[in-house]
DNA sequence: CGGGATTTTGTGCGTCCGGTCAAAAAGTCG
DNA sequence: CGACTTTTTGACCGGACGCACAAAATCCCG
């Protein structure tokens, strides 16, 4: 790789952290180039030359998205009883306040939110939208597993099962939250499933 | 009301419901008025002039999907063991063979379609959306209410939870489903949770 | 210190978008 | 038959969109 040339004026790993933001809180269509210019603070060329157009930018940011909850699901499953760990990880789907900013609070899953808005006409979206399914239900089986053997989970369905009512459960909850919902109901409803899981 | 004037050259509820599929496979923004008026064969301005802008048209199509998905909703409940007709429910969440057709087989739910891609910035959707969300519920949670008198459905939590959770899997479901996704895995978590509610 | 590599900057392009409008057509009613 | 009302038709608008490009700027390396 040449080490020459103009270095670059900005830094690309925050740029695309702040593009996480915005389409996260706006989707994908609602986000015009113009916008990130302006919020990224650098030009068209520039925006274009570093990261491809607007898909590869918005799938890259997708994949920061879920590289960043990935981590905290795994060390949020590593040790300790899982089912206070799914509790969590249910009851604060994307933990949304922790990336609140000035540009718009984020909203719901954005997984979930590519799921809906580019899956159905985007081959490359529908691959990472997948796969992050896969390694959410992978993780959470595993964990399941252990919870199984050690008898702090119910064997009446597989971990497999278990891991994929988790996925629908913790999708539909971030989805079903963008239009607003009674907290104390939605919580009541994850204990409930919680509940069901317990040996 | 004057019953004067040129009649109408089309039938509105027909381009309503041809609108809704289009609408349901592409999404909102995807769909584009000239798509509309390709898929419908009518004019520009004989469409703005029946159902005002593309927004409104879409909100109507919406209201039209949930009318037709309540109405399903309270026949399968209705009479007869609930816990089966729920599974049902959440195995076919939108049904979506039944409108299937040339322009692209419907993915999902479009409510939840709707809540991703219109509800954080369109008031109109968030109302629509809100109010299927709160009908589902209450449906729902009536006939668990029953189930539970009958000693059908567990009493460990309430029905009102019980059907926030059903709602949730459902909405996740649909969303998840768009991905692709494998169906035996699917159907079993799907039995995990109606077994889960069974007393 | 100079040549090559790379990024920045700003402009410009073609396209498609949602929406409007005026004139023609097709009915109803006195 | 003629005035009135509504719909149809098809052209048209301004704007935003994603994207490309050429020239200037900046840094590395020899």
């Amino acid at each position: 790789m040449a080490r020459t040339g103009r270095p670059r004026a900005f830094d690309k790993d925050q740029a695309l952290e702040r593009a996480l933001l915005l389409f996260w809180s706006r989707g994908y269509g609602a986000t015009s180039v113009q916008d990130l210019v302006d919020a990224l603070a650098l030009e068209r060329g520039s925006l274009y030359g570093a990261f491809g157009d607007k898909r590869h930018f918005y799938l890259a940011a997708v994949q920061l998205y879920w590289d960043t909850y990935e981590r905290r699901l795994v060390t949020a499953l590593e040790d300790g009883p899982v089912l206070p760990a799914l509790r969590e990880v249910l009851a604060n789907p994307a933990r949304a306040q922790e990336y609140a900013s000035d540009v718009g609070v984020p909203q719901g899953c954005m997984i979930g939110n590519t799921t809906a808005e580019l899956v159905p006409q985007d081959a490359d979206a529908r691959e990472v939208v997948a796969r992050s399914h896969a390694r959410f239900t992978q993780i959470v089986a595993d964990a399941l597993r252990r919870a199984q053997a050690d008898g702090e989970v119910t064997q009446d369905a597989t971990p497999e099962a278990q891991a994929q009512l988790l996925l629908f459960t913790v999708q539909g909850l971030s989805l079903v939250s963008r239009a607003g919902l009674d907290t104390a109901t939605a919580l009541a409803a994850v204990d409930a499933l919680i509940d069901a899981l317990r040996a």
